[in-house]
DNA sequence: CCGGCAAATGCAACACTGTTGCATTAGTGG
DNA sequence: CCACTAATGCAACAGTGTTGCATTTGCCGG
């Protein structure tokens, strides 16, 4: 069994926990490895249900909670609600692939889909307020959902 | 003890739901006028705990659940999540009045406030796409919730 | 290569939000 | 006033997220 150099197989997730000033753990780096894998905003079910790689163990529940946590507190991953009222994480970075087009999100299934549509500028602010996000939704019922047929591919 | 005549006395959430084509019960006409009183989006929760009227019995956790899905279904209520996760219930023309500027939501206590801008246009959606609603949302955290101080008046 | 310490984990228990089943009650139309 | 259906109350449950605490592990200095 043959054991290459540990700073070659590095993986890039694991540089970027590195340089973010927290530990490197293996939950930490597998879920951002899905989060930068992911096409789309991930729920904690999702990551839950996700396969346990190389024969590692099944992550725990609440440690998932935590993993996700510490990612969003050190700016790694974002943290959103769905339609649903359930939260999505997605890696930071990924957000910019998805700044020049705005979004439809189904509020049956909770999926976001990309449209082929600019987002407005962001409006001012009273005095005080501290702006973090702007979204620019359309809500509704997607293909899939629909009485109808026939969905587009996702986000 | 003097009884006026029961259409006098009749209060508009029991006309609108009446008209909805729906049962009259304490519980929908309570629940809408809370509603309808409402100056921004009520949760379960905080309807849960109103001041029980007169003299009628505080009103069950289930069915209020089931109230309010009811409203909704018969289009007197709006529903929507906030920046936690939480639903939140609205008296549908409640939104009329905020339809001409977008919202401010903050991520720390779920709060609604006004902005003064005009709300962009909703774009066009693929095929078998059914546009339910569209939502502008600027989100951050509040004059009250921010480091610093003083919070304007709320939605 | 070792300790040692703080941070992270695993587990149990809990809180909050929302749902389902079912027997009972109450609104409505005749 | 009756009968029929919709709505209610209650119990039990499911899904999501949190807290406390004992144990383990990443990381750093020696
Ligand atoms: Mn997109
Ligand atoms: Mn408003
Ligand atoms: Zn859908
Ligand atoms: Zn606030």
């Amino acid at each position: 069994m043959v054991r290459a150099s540990a700073t070659a197989e590095e993986s890039l997730s694991s540089e970027l926990i590195r340089a973010a000033g927290v530990k490197v753990t293996r939950g930490r780096v597998r879920v951002l490895d899905a989060l930068r894998a992911a096409r789309q905003p991930l729920s904690h079910a999702e990551m839950e249900a996700l396969p346990a790689g190389a024969g590692d163990a099944a992550i725990d529940r609440v440690t998932l909670y935590r993993v996700l946590d510490s990612l969003v507190a050190c700016g790694l991953a974002l943290k959103a609600v769905d339609t649903r009222g359930v939260f999505r994480f997605s890696a930071a970075g990924a957000q910019r692939r998805h700044a020049d087009h705005i979004h439809f999100r189904c509020t049956d299934c909770g999926g976001v889909f990309c449209l082929k549509a600019e987002p407005p500028p962001p409006p001012k602010l009273p005095r005080g307020f501290r702006l973090n996000e702007v979204a620019y939704d359309v809500r509704g019922l997607c293909a899939g959902c629909s009485p109808h047929a026939a969905s587009p591919a996702r986000a």
